[in-house]
DNA sequence: ATGAGGGTTCCAGCGAGGGGAAGGTCAAGG
DNA sequence: CCTTGACCTTCCCCTCGCTGGAACCCTCAT
């Protein structure tokens, strides 16, 4: 398979797979022609990258995951900590989001947003509280 | 003041501060040494930014503000749409980490975390559903 | 022969700064 | 007067996970 075709099948960008190539996420082959050429084990292995990129792991996180998938003596302990850890990562995001949307939420309903100048937004922002 | 000062008392790194006269947010003055003098109202205007950023603003909707709250004859509904499309930029950042943290979540629970290479967080990132 | 549509490499850039080198300036202490 | 240490300056490279583009090569159909 050309890197088109994995592309396609795998639904990640070919500039996407040359740079998972270039970090050392997968090794595939040349073809006499200079043409990277993929085989199964390629597709399965970018299907699997992302994957784990769209649940939101890190490259670093990716990489482990797939040495542990390819590690047939692993322990699921070693998946499950770092799928919590991450998820902890998540919350803490979700957190702070929700933070600045609460926020935010308070001081755009108390905003009259009509023609006058008047912004309880900016008056906040400016720092008079 | 110099940029020690101000760092200090606004609480943004020294760093930032010169990036953001790099960008072009701020304009101190300059002492005949070359250093950087600056004067109650860029204190403010650090602050402003420093409060801005802290709910998620990027630096061009700072900007944005920034000339909005210079600006007298403003009308609130400016400022008030902004806010609105960050609010909207961030209930959707929480909706995808919020999927994320669900899916993961129940493929976490699914998982023994033992000794045992056996687990259903590798066997879903692998396509085996 | 030529054009379209693959592929290849390499370089630059995004946002929002952070780290650190090399050097100028200033006040205090010996 | 000299030095030390704490500041300050500019400059360039690094982050993360790609993305865009330039310049070039390969293959097949027309």
């Amino acid at each position: 398979m050309n890197i088109g075709d994995v592309s396609s099948r795998s639904g990640l960008p070919a500039k996407t797979i040359r740079y998972y190539e270039d970090i050392g996420l997968i090794k595939p082959h040349r073809s006499a022609n200079g043409y990277r050429c993929f085989a199964e084990t390629d597709l399965h292995k970018l299907a699997f990258l992302g994957r784990a990129r769209a649940l939101g792991f890190t490259i670093e996180d990716c990489r482990t995951l797939m040495a542990l998938y390819e590690d047939e003596s692993r322990a699921s302990a070693d998946v499950k900590q770092l799928a919590l850890e991450h998820l902890a990562k998540i919350e803490e995001k979700i957190a702070d989001l929700q933070a600045m949307h609460d926020t935010l939420g308070e001081l755009v309903k108390c905003c009259a947003g009509d023609s006058r100048p008047d912004c309880p937004i900016l008056k906040d922002l400016s720092g008079e509280s």
